[in-house]
RNA sequence: GGGCGCGUAGCUCAGUUGGUUAGAGCAUCUGUCUUACAAACAGAGGGUCAGAGGUUCGAUUCCUCUCGCGCCCACCA
């Protein structure tokens, strides 16, 4: 055995472990390894986060605890690591940080940006996690915008056209008129605002006024018509006659709607193109009413708009009140608090527009993708609430296209002459439309119909794919960065999917519908969905509200196993707060461990496990015994993924049994002379410590390296502690009973107890003791005196 | 408005199918340099288990209601 420092110094010990890792490939998938394969859909982090903190540190150390667990456990672990950088996202990152918009920049410019940023992005991710010691595997990487997921990407598409699951249509849809770009219902927010019910007053033909109430007057130019509820006594007679809107002037019938409440404001209702989801539906139910063009597509009222042209939303909101008041049209206005749809990546209020756009069917299929959240495996269960929530509630297909610049293009042509949608081959892939031409010559609708001379024009699909429409396709992509074709087959379904709860309706929910649509099965067997990381008030951690300290501040000051330590301390699916006593305890876990890892080195230079020739005493069989019990609730819970109860675990058994009563109990016999007992003692000793040395090797995997290649690199063949066997409990011989060891153990609490109550060193020898527990004396009379520093026990 | 979760010692949290005196860590206080560790050890104090009611021989645990906090969802203009 070398000769070993005083101290564990983790800034030296961690780089070393690290660089050790990497040369020796020992988080390196080998398809060609024995074991059944373990494999990790990771989620691929939004590169423009570009300042990490405890929250990011929180949700993928949580996966990385399970992961080195199956490790151990002899599974062929796949961990590969990905980015997302590429889609809105990374956009609007650009646009912050460079305070620059899409329409004042050229695309190629603002794609060079982007892909700036997001190489720098990925180079801190990757910084951090190997500084934290994630044991991805870094041959296995890929980014959402390279070829390869831009292939992967392209094929889902052309697979969906061909399985009817796609579709382009013109109709109103989700539209942000700041990022200038249709959205789908995921990304919406709702948000609760301050906004005014106005009431308007409208004549109808036969002179009666009505009012209605709204909380979007501005719309009245595109009014549509306006109904009351059948049953609405009130109103019954009117129900037919035309009235006249204040302003413009139009026209419009007073229909009954079923939907309309007649509780609510004055119980009639104006709709307009368009005010909300239920203007579309209200439309689908008098398909005489006409629509109107009134906001365009960035955010401005055009033509229709009369006077307010050019003017934005909320501008023509004010100034179209004072008009009608002006004419006397306000019956009153009332201040309400109502939750308003916005888009969650900029927070503008969400409009609805007409617009032609790509489509997933995903509306008809809603029973099949809450079948398939029945078969998945939820962890925690109560998580499965959240998508049946989500999947039971969606209104719209899955919008697709975003009119945006930097995404995986639409592998779309468009025939010049008649339309026809062109697409490439699946070999061709992946294609950018913009830059190159298809590969048929002729449009071979064109063709067929005789006119082959005019269909030989090709228009791109300016469109580039919604960024989720890629990252659902993540279990794929990395399934593929395997060549070996059987084993690809073991890669996909994954084992494991872990994840963050907010993303369940996007990053769980369409990995989920791409896979059934392309494949027929669930993506991954089980999902393990993290909470939040909080700062230490417990609020949410922001770069606007700078309440974190950098990871990497903390890792150089405490060390990585300290931080994980910290994360392990997370409830699965519960926000965890940020706590800095709890890696300063990480910290002095990895103190403690050197040091009794310190004591063994001082009494053994080859440290062996207990065998069946070796003389155990009553003590050892103890802690074997609880030994025993800890590897089970540790395996366990490292089973159920609740690794802060496995942690738990380990640190009662490691400070309080071992460190505190096991050390305490041997000293005696590791100094004295009796040679059997000192070995016994040794090789339990030893045989303890290495099996705790590797059930906090998921946890700490730095030190416990450093301890195992320092002191235990003899006990198995292997390269690394991490790639060790789990320990398993010990065969006891049951032949001398310590079923009555707890009395001892109290006895000698008592014998400390009095002398501190004394104020004398547990050290020192006193002369006797009178005991009041009751023990057996002739049977562990020589270890209590012995451990007790008692001469006589009475 | 509906659903989910939470409310336990000053702080952060455990409390397994209801069962003696409700636990841990940190913090506080008192001792101890004891042949691994003072970044440690030994000990002490500290709780109407959010509140009210109910079921039960017995409730932190089960049921109902109330209050507070967080989250998810909902077209009520």
């Amino acid at each position: 055995m070398k000769e070993i420092s005083k101290h564990y110094n983790p800034s030296e010990a961690e780089p070393k472990w690290r660089e050790f890792w990497e040369k020796e490939g020992i988080y390196k998938f080998n398809p060609k390894a024995k074991g059944e394969i373990f494999s990790i859909d990771t989620p691929p982090p939004y590169v423009s986060a570009d300042h990490l903190h405890a929250g990011h540190v929180m949700s993928y150390a949580q996966a990385e605890f399970v992961v080195r667990y199956k490790r151990m456990r002899g599974f062929n672990v796949y961990y590969p690591m990905g980015f997302d950088d590429n889609g809105l996202p990374t956009e609007r990152f650009v646009e912050k940080k460079y305070k620059i918009n899409k329409s004042k920049i050229t695309r190629s410019e603002f794609i060079k940006l982007c892909l700036k940023e997001t190489k720098k992005g990925s180079e801190t991710y990757r910084k951090l996690w190997s500084l934290l010691g994630i044991s991805v595997d870094w041959t296995k990487t890929y980014s959402t915008i390279n070829d390869h997921c831009r292939k992967i990407s392209q094929w889902s598409f052309l697979d969906l056209y061909r399985k009817n699951k796609i579709y382009k249509a013109k109709k109103p849809i989700l539209w942000c008129t700041t990022c200038r770009t249709a959205i789908a219902q995921a990304d919406l927010e709702a948000e609760e605002k301050e906004s005014n019910l106005v009431y308007i007053k409208v004549k109808a033909e036969t002179g009666d006024t009505l009012v209605f109430a709204t909380t979007r007057p501005e719309l009245l130019p595109a009014v549509m018509g306006i109904s009351v509820n059948p049953k609405d006594k009130r109103y019954k007679k009117l129900i037919g006659k035309k009235v006249t809107m204040p302003l413009t002037k139009k026209k419009v019938v007073l229909t009954a709607d079923v939907a309309t409440n007649m509780e609510y404001g004055s119980g009639v209702v104006y709709y307009c193109s368009y005010g909300g989801g239920e203007c579309i539906e209200w439309l689908s139910r008098h398909p005489e009413a006409e629509p109107t063009e009134l906001i365009l597509p960035n955010g401005r009222f055009s033509q229709a708009g009369g006077k307010y042209e050019g003017m934005k939303v909320l501008e023509v909101r004010k100034m179209i009140v004072e008009d009608l008041e002006a004419v006397g049209a306000i019956e009153k206005i009332e201040p309400i608090k109502h939750s308003v749809y916005t888009h969650e990546r900029c927070g503008t209020d969400v409009e609805y527009i007409e617009s032609d756009q790509w489509f997933i069917k995903i509306l008809e299929a809603k029973n099949d993708f809450l079948k398939r959240g029945k078969e998945l495996k939820w962890h925690p269960k109560e998580m499965k609430k959240i998508y049946d929530e989500w999947v039971e509630n969606i209104k719209w297909d899955w919008c697709i296209s975003r009119q945006r610049y930097y995404g995986v293009p639409f592998p779309v042509w468009y025939c010049g002459k008649c339309g026809e949608i062109i697409l490439p081959e699946e070999k061709d892939l992946p294609v950018d439309p913009l830059e190159e031409q298809p590969k048929i010559k002729v449009c071979p609708k064109c063709l067929s119909a005789g006119e082959a001379d005019g269909g030989k024009k090709f228009i791109p699909e300016q469109d580039v794919l919604d960024t989720w429409a890629t990252s659902s396709l993540t279990p794929i992509i990395a399934q593929k960065l395997v060549s070996e074709k059987p084993i690809q087959e073991k890669l996909y379904p994954s084992s494991l999917r872990p994840q963050a709860f907010e993303i369940i309706r996007t990053w769980l929910f369409y990995t989920i519908v791409k896979s059934h649509y392309h494949h027929n099965h669930l993506p991954f067997r089980s999902a393990m969905i993290s909470g939040h990381g909080l700062d230490e008030q417990g609020r949410k951690i922001s770069k606007r509200l700078g309440n974190y300290i950098p990871p990497e501040k903390i890792i150089e000051e405490y060390g990585a196993d300290a931080v994980r330590y910290w994360a392990t301390g997370a409830t699965l699916g519960q926000s965890l707060k940020f706590n800095i006593l709890e890696v300063k305890k990480g910290r002095r876990t990895t103190t403690k461990l050197w040091n009794v890892a310190r004591l063994l080195s001082m009494h053994t230079k080859k440290p062996m496990l207990v065998g069946s020739k070796d003389k155990l005493e009553k003590s050892d069989l103890w802690i074997l015994q609880e030994m025993n019990k800890t590897i089970a609730a540790v395996t366990k819970n490292f089973e159920n993924y609740t690794y802060a109860k496995a942690k738990e675990e380990i640190d009662k058994f490691f400070w309080s049994k071992l460190a505190d009563y096991y050390v305490e109990f041997v000293k005696y016999r590791l100094f004295g002379s009796d040679k059997k007992s000192k070995d016994a003692a040794i090789k339990t000793l030893s045989t303890v410590f290495f099996s705790i040395l590797k059930m906090y090797a998921p946890i700490m995997p730095f030190v416990t390296e450093e301890i195992f290649q320092t002191f235990f690199r003899n006990m198995e063949k292997v390269k690394s502690v991490h790639v060790s066997v789990w320990p398993e409990k010990m065969k006891l011989s049951s032949k001398p009973d310590i079923s009555d060891f707890e009395s001892a153990i109290k006895a000698i609490d008592e014998i400390r107890k009095a002398k501190t109550k004394q104020g004398i060193s547990l050290g020192a020898e006193i002369e006797s003791m009178e005991l009041k527990t009751k023990v057996n004396v002739k049977k562990y009379g020589v270890f209590l005196k012995n451990v007790g520093r008692v001469k006589k026990i009475i």
